[in-house]
DNA sequence: ATAAGCTTTCCAGTTACTGGAAGGTCAAGG
DNA sequence: CCTTGACCTTCCAGTAACTGGAAAGCTTAT
C-alpha cells in the first residue's frame, strides 16, 4: 500500500510517516519502480505502535528503544517494564510540578479582584515575590 | 551593570538574557562605549518577572503580553486575571491528560510480570490495543 | 605584556514535526 | 492522445525557546 493508505491505517499524518522513515524509526519495507514508498501490515503495526508510544509521551529515542524491544522476539518483559516504569516516574514528577503551579496560580488569581484598577496581585506575585533580585519594595498607592 | 551581573541578579543564564534582548522581550536599557549591554534595576525586575512567568508556563508571547500589562500603569487587573485564568485552565487540562496517561501506563506496568519471558502486556498494550482507547471491553482471560 | 575572564556577533544544533515549492506518476474522462 | 486532479517524490525553511561554540574585541590583574 502507498503512504497515504498506511498513514490512514496508522492514523498518523503522511508527513509524519515520511519523517519517521527519514529518521530511520519506521522505514517503508520497499519502494515501487517509480520510487513510491510501499508499506505492508507489519510496517503499519509499527507505525501504530509508535503513535501509541508517542501518545504516552515517549520521546522518539524512547520509541526507538521500545520498538527494538517490540521487534525482538527474545526480549524480556523486564526490559520493557524498566523503561515504562521510568516514564511513569517522569509523568508523576510532571504532575507534581503542575500541581504546585496550579496551586500557586490559583492563589494569585483568587486574590485578584479583576476590576478596572491597576492594583493586581498576579502582577505583584509574578514580579516582586522574589528575594533573589532584592528589589526595593515598591510603594503601593 | 554588565550582562553577567544582571543575569545573576535575575537568576537567568547569560545566553537567555541575551536571547530575550535579541527577540525584543527585555532589552538592555543602554550600551557601554565599547558595546557592552548595560542593565539597571528596572531591567532586572523585568527579567525576574519574565523568569517567574516562564516558570508558570507562560509562553514567550504570553510573557510579552503580561509584560506590556506589567509596564502599563493604567492596565486593569481584569486583563491580567483573564490571561492568568486562561493559563490556569490550560494547566488543568494538562493535568487531566497526564492523569489518564498515568492511569493507563500504571495499568500496563502492573499487569507486567517483569520477568525474563518475552510475553509483555506493556508491549501488547502499546501495539495491539489500538481500539481499546474508547472500547474498554478488554477480554480478561 | 600577557593571561584570564569578561563581552560581542553570528552560526548551528536541539525536538518532532509541519508547510510549501518544484516536479514526477497515475487513473479517469473527453 | 491530452488534460485534469490526486497522489507521490525530494528538498528547503520554519516552529519554540533556547543552548553551544567559534572568532574576535574589551577589561583587569599580575
Amino acid at each position: 500500500m502507498n503512504i497515504s493508505t498506511a498513514s490512514k491505517a496508522a492514523r498518523l499524518p503522511v508527513k509524519t510517516v515520511r519523517y519517521y522513515a527519514d529518521i530511520g524509526l519506521v522505514s517503508a519495507p520497499s519502494r515501487s519502480e517509480t520510487g513510491y514508498r510501499t508499506y505492508d501490515e507489519s510496517a503499519v503495526r509499527k507505525l501504530v505502535f509508535v503513535r501509541r508510544a508517542r501518545e504516552f509521551g515517549f520521546s522518539i529515542d524512547g520509541c526507538r528503544e521500545l520498538l527494538s524491544l517490540y521487534e525482538d522476539k527474545h526480549r524480556s518483559s523486564a526490559d520493557v517494564k524498566r523503561i515504562a516504569t521510568k516514564r511513569l516516574r517522569e509523568i508523576a514528577e510532571k504532575q507534581r510540578e503542575l500541581q504546585s503551579l496550579h496551586d500557586e496560580l490559583t492563589h494569585l488569581v483568587d486574590a485578584c479582584k479583576g476590576d478596572d484598577r491597576p492594583d493586581c496581585p498576579i502582577i505583584d506575585g509574578l514580579g516582586n515575590r522574589d528575594q533573589g533580585a532584592r528589589t526595593p519594595s515598591r510603594p503601593r498607592s
